[in-house]
DNA sequence: ATCATTCATGAAAACGTTTACATCAATACC
DNA sequence: GGTATTGATGTAAACGTTTTCATGAATGAT
């Protein structure tokens, strides 16, 4: 006897066999929906002989049962939304990665929406929390999505946790790599090469990882006894404005020996212009990145940046997510990771003829 | 008076509010909740006057149709399962941005699923379709994730579409970049540079898309009058395996003008070893990449490569899975996107001095 | 032997929609 | 002025689950 299954498209010749619902498995078992749904959902509550009865059953009928009849009766949907301003992103991949690992592994979907930066395109994905069809929210926005009034009501909205960027308003758990931390790291990295005219080349003033990086970078700086220039420029986080960065500073002729840039495509911007101009990267300028973008290793040279543990932090947004699902209890939290300073070929000592 | 809204954070001081169902519309508007139902989804069918007490109702309570009830009522859940066997491929990004567009645009969700190429997270994943928790199915995994027997039945199986990697079985909508042809333009382009040593370095013989680029490398060869010799080796689509299939040859000494890889990964590896010998892109050797991946402009020397049209396929892939989800009657189809040779600074014409 | 407990099961009420059908009033027709 | 016809609305039946409560049967204690 072949077994009752899903059919998606129609056979003419033959009735049409929906998919299998409870009442086809009970009637099958000679029980009531009620002792299957048991049977499925705690055995333990039901006899061993009965519970053999539904298995079969269940089997026979080749029975799932239906999400949606289950998510309305249970009134959760046991999906999660991500929200993303953009899904190219170098960072988003990785971040992904672990935000549907963690969640996959706790039986969750991950819904995700290309924001674009947009408010009109993240109100629209918001509908999916309206609506019911997700229960949690991750941002990798850096901003809250509310529709209405300046500060909106936050306990209109379901649970939230923002990655990848930070958000303004402290009362959202945030779980991502420590920023001012490992700038500092990374600029006393070049102080101790040598360095002492460093430059920091920012990510655009609306990114408030920029400050939080020029922050450490300030903290690397003053740590040293020598007096040293706070030297920030800005930049936009992409290879074109590292590229501008730099020519803007061969014009005014004020040149740094080192250069840690706000993330890997700025630093790659940077090292091509330098050695557009004849320039070699380590010898004649260090330059330091942010990420370590899969592609950080094959650059020549290789780029010495900080590594974002991305996965980790998918991972462990999404279990703090998910933990509040589970507990409405849970209070926010902020974790911040620690980032690895990965040495590469792009820093090197202070050349002796500069 | 404030408007009654989703509340997910219970404040003790007073009752919690749920989110507003059709019955609190319909008991506010003085109808029944048919009529507000109606109001909703086809406004021509009742009366002006009592569709302006609806809608202000519907303002006043602030209710959103809980999607689960409407899923289950109209057995659909207008989302769509997206398998990708990596996330972390560089052509992921693209193609899930084009995806999500078009399933945006029509309404439609975005699920993802991360199948690291295991069959068990595949199986796993399939539950989305098997509960009615997605409608239609994208594969970006190169094969059909069935469990079952060698051929299990396809109409068990609901609306699926491939893109990225072809399938397989011909009986599946497949859109993609026509890999034949354009890895025919490409070896033609190397041709023209005067070129008549060419390696074809593929992508493993597990991905099918290597014998299509093979193929259509082939082609480009034997459109040549001379002769020319067929010389494929065997890559994996990274940059390691560019560089290991670069130092095979050397220790052969069997060395070609000019590289057509797989992909641009390939690519990269192979002009960082021929560098690390001391050789010059092009000048000493021309390499041609596939895909153009974001990197490959940043590249040193810019990459030349086919652009793959990933957005303009994602977009392509959804329309087709919608279509077929809107009207049963369609059949498959398979949409082979042309992809443009984009000519930067890796290949030349052939060097004098060789 | 009686009565209180435990255990396994079934009946039925939700969950929040959409929609076929019935109802009734108002209009149009002759 | 009686009868079709149209138009707007309400009633109630689905959709497929989970879970409370009620019902009995079997067990245990006295």
């Amino acid at each position: 006897m072949p077994a009752l299954q899903h059919v998606w498209t129609r056979n003419m010749s033959e009735p049409v066999d929906r998919p299998a619902t409870i009442e086809d498995v009970a009637k099958l078992a000679g029980v009531s929906i009620a002792t299957v749904s048991r049977a499925l959902r705690s055995p333990e509550k039901v006899a061993e002989s009965t519970r053999k009865k539904v298995t079969a059953a269940i089997a026979r009928t080749g029975y799932t049962a239906n999400a949606m009849a289950q998510n309305l009766r249970m009134q959760r949907s046991q999906m999660v939304l991500v929200l993303a301003s953009s899904i190219a992103d170098p960072n988003f991949a990785g971040i992904l990665t672990g935000l549907e690992k963690a969640a996959a592994d706790r039986g969750y979907g991950v819904l995700i929406g290309n924001t674009e930066g947009t408010t009109g395109l993240e109100q629209s994905y918001m509908r999916f929390l309206s609506t019911g069809m997700a229960d949690g929210l991750v941002l990798l926005t850096g901003h809250i999505p509310v529709a209405g009034e300046p500060q909106a009501p936050l306990h209109t909205l379901p649970p939230i946790v923002a990655t990848e960027r930070p958000l303004a308003n402290p009362d959202i758990s945030y779980v991502g790599v420590d920023d001012v931390a490992a700038s500092k790291m990374a600029t006393e990295y070049l102080i101790s090469l040598g360095h002492r005219k460093i430059t920091f080349i920012s990510g655009g003033p609306a990114d408030i990882r920029s400050d939080l990086r020029h922050s450490g970078y300030q903290q690397g700086l003053k740590e040293s006894p020598e007096a040293l220039r706070d030297w920030r420029v800005e930049g936009e986080g992409t290879p074109e404005s590292g590229r501008a960065a730099v020519e803007r500073l061969f014009i005014k002729d004020d040149l740094p020996t080192a250069f840690f840039c706000f993330n890997d495509n700025t630093a790659i911007g940077v090292i091509s212009a330098l050695q557009l101009r004849g320039y070699r990267v380590p010898e004649d300028f260090s330059v330091l990145g942010f990420d370590d973008i899969p592609f950080a290793n094959n650059f020549s040279p290789g780029l010495t940046t900080i590594r974002q543990p991305r996965q980790h932090i998918g991972e462990k947004a999404m279990t703090i997510l998910l933990d509040r699902l589970a507990n409405r209890s849970l209070e926010h939290q902020r974790h911040l990771l620690h980032g690895d300073l990965i040495v590469r070929e792009s820093c090197a000592g202070i050349s002796r003829n500069r």
